[in-house]
DNA sequence: CACGTTTTGTTTTTT
DNA sequence: ACAAAACGTG
C-alpha cells in the first residue's frame, strides 16, 4: 500500500517478494493511480517477467494486455531503442547479435589490426567490452588503465573500431541495448522526459542484481517522480561476473532520501531445517545487510548429505531417489535438480534416460543455438536485412555451393572497398570476371533467390517463407541426402522452428523474440523433473530439491576459487544459499569421491559448504566405508587449508613490456562510413564508377597484370589485358599504371 | 574446394 | 571426452 515515493523492499528467500510485487502493481492499477501502460516494470530473466506477467494477470484480468513495459531490461530497452535507433545512428530494424556473432566480428578486427590471435583472444576482448558497457562506459570514457587490459593499450581503439563495425551492420550486443538507451537518456532531454512523463510507477525484482548500466537508466528515468520501489536481497546476489553490483542495493537510501524501508523476514516456503541449514551457511558470509528468516512451520526433515563414490553412482542415486517420490505420489514437476555448471547435467541425463525417467533440462544447450536453427535464421536475417554481413558469411556456402574461403576473402575485399555490405559486393562480382565463372553463376543465383525470397517476404507469412527458403535454398535436400540419424533430427528441428513461427505476423517480430527469447519452451503438460543450473533456479521454488557435485572444485567452482579470491568465494557461497532456498519440503546434498572432469578421472574432497551446514540441521549418509565424519570433522576443525590456494589476482603487468606503445600499424580503416541506403533488396546498391580512369587508361591488375581500359559501366571496366586477354573487372581492383 | 586427420580448448553462471 | 579449429592431401 505504501505507493509514493521510493520504496526499499529487502525480502529474504521464500518471503513472498513477488507476491508483494504483483500486488502493489496490481493495486496501482484498480486504485486508479496509473493505468498499465503507465508502470514500467523490470524483471532480469524472461521467466521472472513471464511469471510476473501471469501473476498479475490472475489480479487484474486482461488489463495485463496493456502492459507494454512489463519485461527483461534488455527487451524494454530494446523496444525503446527501436523507436529512437537514429539518435545512435541506428535504422529502426536493428539486428540484435548474439555472442557467437559477436566472437567472429571480433576475430575479423582483431586479424586486421594484424594482432596475435593467441596471445589476445577474441574472448578476452569480448569479455573486456561486455564488461566495460555493463558499467555504461563508451569507448571515449575508458581511461588509460582500462585500455591497457588488452593488447597492450590498444582496448580502446579495439572497441571503438568493434562499436564503428557494429553500426555500419545496423546491429546491436546485448550490451548496446542497454548502453545506447542510457547515452540517449543521457543528452536527449526531450526523450527523458517524454518517458518520466510516462512512467508514473517504476518497480524494479531482484535490485540486488542491477549493474551500473540499468541503475544509471533506473535513476534516470526515476528521477522526475521518485516513484521507484526495488525489491531485492543482498544474500541472492548471484551476477557479479556479469557486473552486478550489490553496492546499488546498499546505496539506494542515498540515491533516494526518504526511501520507506521494508523487511520481508517471514519466510512461507521451506522447512524449519532447510530455512537453518541455508541461514547457517551464509551466516559465513562477511559483507551482509544481515536478516533473520523465520517460519511458523515446524514440520519437515533434515537436509540430507549423501557421500557416494563416484559421479555415475551419484546419479543413479538421485535417479533412485526420485522414483520412491514418484512411488510415494509426488509429482514429477515439483521435483528439481539444481547443479553448478551445464557439465553435470550430462551424467545425470544419461541415467534418466536409461532408467526411462521424465525430465526436462532448462536452459543449456538451447533451441535456438543449434547449428541448423542458427542458419536458418541466417537465411531470414539476410532476407530481411541485406546489410547483415555477419548473416551472409554464415549461410554463404551452407548448403555447400562451391563458394570457399577464396571467394569470401574477395567478396571481403570488394565489400571493404566500397564501404557496402558483403550481400551487395557479392552482387558486384557475379557479373564481373574477378572470379571463376561458376562461381559467379552460383553467386548470381543466390542473389537472384534472395530477390525473390525478399518480395515473398511481403505477402507470405514468416513461417511459409522460411519454409520456401529452406526447399529452394537447397538445406532440405542436403539434409535429406546425409541419412545420418542426426541430420533427421535437424530437419525435424526445423519443422518445429517453422512451427514456432506461425505465431507471429511479420518477419521482424519473430527476429526480434528470437534474439532476445533465446528459449522456445514448448509449452507440455507431462510431468517433469527438471534439471538446470541454481543460477536459473533463483526465484523458483519446488517439493523436492536435489543438488549434486559439492565437491571443491566443481562447488566451489575451481574457477572461483583460483581468480575471484574471497568475494567470488563469498559469491558461491550466496549461490549456494540460493540452491538450498528453493526446495519447500526437502533437500538432498550429495557430493561423490571421484569425477570425470575434462575426460579425466579426478577424486574430490567434499565442498566446504557441506561442512558449514549446521549441525543438528543435516543428516549425513555415506556409501564409502569410514564414514563421512571424518572430512567433516576436517572443515570445521581446521582453518581453511585452501587458504594457500591464490586469494588474489594474477598479476598481469608483467605481459607489458617497453615499447608497446610502438605497435604496428594496418591499412585497414577501423571505422568505415555508415552505409547510406541499405533498401528493400542488394540490388539497390548504386554502382559508382571511378572518375581517375577513362577508356583507353593503362591499368594494373592484382591477377591479371597490366591492360587498358576499353569500356566503361559503372563500376564495372572491361579491360584489354597484354597477358590475359580481354576481361570485364570491377573498379576497386585496378589502379592506374605508371 | 572438399574431405580427412591432427591439434587445441573447453566447464561457470545469463541477457 | 568431445567438439571445433587448424592443417594437410587429393
Amino acid at each position: 500500500m505504501t505507493t509514493e515515493g521510493p520504496v526499499l523492499m529487502l525480502a529474504g528467500a521464500g518471503t513472498g517478494k513477488t507476491a508483494a510485487l504483483t500486488a502493489r502493481l496490481a493495486h496501482l492499477i484498480r486504485s486508479r493511480r496509473a493505468w498499465p501502460s503507465e508502470i514500467l516494470c523490470v524483471t532480469f530473466t524472461n521467466r521472472a517477467a513471464k511469471e510476473m506477467r501471469h501473476r498479475v494477470g490472475q489480479l487484474i484480468g486482461d488489463a495485463v494486455e496493456g502492459m507494454p513495459w512489463l519485461g527483461t531490461f534488455h527487451s524494454i530497452c530494446a523496444r525503446m531503442l527501436r523507436r529512437h535507433a537514429e539518435l545512435v545512428g541506428l535504422e529502426s530494424n536493428f539486428t540484435i547479435i548474439d555472442t557467437d556473432d559477436q566472437l567472429r566480428l571480433l576475430k575479423q578486427l582483431i586479424q586486421a589490426e594484424g594482432l596475435d590471435e593467441k596471445r589476445w583472444p577474441a574472448r578476452q576482448l569480448a569479455g573486456l567490452i561486455d564488461r566495460w558497457k555493463n558499467r555504461g562506459l563508451n569507448p571515449d570514457d575508458l581511461d588509460a588503465g582500462e585500455n591497457e587490459a588488452y593488447a597492450n593499450g590498444r582496448g580502446q581503439a579495439m572497441y571503438a573500431a568493434y562499436q564503428a563495425r557494429m553500426k555500419a551492420l545496423n546491429a546491436c550486443d546485448f550490451g548496446d541495448l542497454l548502453l545506447h538507451m542510457l547515452n540517449i537518456l543521457r543528452r536527449e532531454r526531450d526523450v527523458l522526459e517524454q518517458y518520466q512523463q510516462r512512467f508514473k510507477y517504476v518497480m524494479v525484482d531482484e535490485y540486488q542484481d542491477t549493474n551500473a548500466v540499468q541503475y544509471l537508466w533506473l535513476r534516470l528515468l526515476a528521477q522526475a517522480r521518485k516513484n521507484i520501489c526495488v525489491v531485492g536481497d543482498d544474500d541472492q546476489s548471484i551476477y557479479s561476473w556479469r557486473g552486478a553490483e550489490v553496492a546499488n542495493i546498499l546505496r539506494f537510501e542515498k540515491d533516494f532520501p526518504g526511501a520507506a524501508i521494508i523487511r520481508l523476514e517471514q519466510n512461507y516456503r521451506s522447512t524449519p531445517d532447510i530455512l537453518a541449514a541455508a541461514s547457517g551457511l551464509i551466516a559465513a558470509n562477511s559483507e551482509r545487510l544481515g536478516k533473520t528468516l523465520w517460519t511458523e512451520r515446524n514440520d519437515g526433515e533434515k537436509v540430507r548429505v549423501i557421500g557416494v563414490w563416484d559421479a555415475p553412482e551419484e546419479a543413479r542415486r538421485v535417479g533412485d531417489e526420485i522414483e520412491r517420490l514418484e512411488r510415494e505420489g509426488a509429482p514429477l514437476d515439483q521435483v528439481a535438480i539444481l547443479v553448478r555448471a551445464q557439465y553435470q547435467t550430462r551424467e545425470i541425463e544419461d541415467r534418466f534416460i536409461q532408467i526411462g525417467l521424465n525430465y526436462k533440462i532448462v536452459g543449456g544447450f538451447r533451441f535456438y543455438e543449434r547449428a541448423e536453427i542458427r542458419d536458418a535464421l541466417a537465411y531470414l536475417r539476410l532476407i530481411a536485412q541485406p546489410s547483415d554481413d555477419l548473416a551472409f558469411e554464415r549461410i554463404h556456402n551452407q548448403p555447400k555451393r562451391g563458394l570457399g574461403a577464396k571467394a569470401l576473402e574477395m567478396m571481403h575485399l570488394h565489400a571493404r572497398r566500397q564501404n557496402m555490405p558483403l550481400a551487395a559486393a557479392a552482387l558486384d562480382l557475379a557479373d564481373s570476371q574477378e572470379l571463376p565463372a561458376r562461381s559467379r553463376t552460383t553467386i548470381g543465383q543466390l542473389m537472384a533467390s534472395f530477390l525473390r525470397w525478399r518480395e515473398m517476404a511481403e505477402s507470405k507469412t514468416p513461417a511459409d517463407l522460411l519454409r520456401v527458403v529452406l526447399e529452394e535454398s537447397g538445406y532440405d535436400a542436403m539434409l535429406k541426402a546425409d541419412r545420418t540419424a542426426e541430420s533427421a533430427s535437424r530437419a525435424d528441428n526445423l519443422i518445429e522452428l517453422a512451427r514456432a513461427m506461425e505465431d507471429y505476423q511479420t518477419l521482424g517480430d519473430f527476429l526480434e523474440h528470437v534474439s532476445l527469447v533465446m528459449d522456445n519452451d514448448a509449452a507440455d503438460d507431462a510431468q517433469k523433473v527438471t534439471i538446470m543450473t541454481m543460477h536459473a533456479a533463483k526465484g523458483l521454488e519446488f517439493d523436492h530439491v536435489f543438488l549434486p557435485g559439492w565437491e571443491e572444485g566443481v562447488f566451489p567452482s575451481q574457477r572461483a576459487l583460483d581468480e575471484g579470491g574471497l568475494a567470488s568465494l563469498e559469491e558461491e557461497r550466496r549461490l549456494a544459499y540460493v540452491a538450498i532456498t528453493r526446495a519447500r519440503r526437502r533437500c538432498t546434498i550429495l557430493h561423490a569421491a571421484n569425477r570425470r572432469i575434462y575426460g579425466q578421472w579426478t577424486s574430490s574432497i567434499p565442498s566446504r559448504f557441506v561442512g558449514e551446514l549446521p549441525d543438528g540441521h543435516v543428516a549425513i549418509e555415506s556409501t564409502l566405508s569410514g564414514g563421512a565424519s571424518l572430512w567433516r570433522a576436517n572443515w570445521s576443525e581446521q582453518d581453511d587449508p585452501f587458504a594457500h590456494v591464490s586469494t588474489s589476482r594474477p598479476d598481469r603487468s608483467q605481459a607489458r613490456g617497453p615499447g608497446w606503445q610502438r605497435a604496428l600499424t594496418s591499412g585497414y580503416d577501423p571505422k568505415p562510413a555508415r552505409i547510406k541506403e541499405p533498401g528493400r533488396s542488394a540490388a539497390s546498391f548504386a554502382a559508382k564508377p571511378r572518375n581517375d580512369l577513362a577508356i583507353g587508361s593503362r591499368v594494373f591488375h592484382e591477377k591479371f597484370g597490366y591492360g587498358t581500359v576499353s569500356a566503361q559501366e559503372g563500376n564495372k571496366l572491361d579491360i584489354d589485358f597484354e597477358t590475359s586477354g580481354s576481361k570485364r573487372v570491377i573498379d576497386s581492383f585496378v589502379k592506374p599504371a605508371d
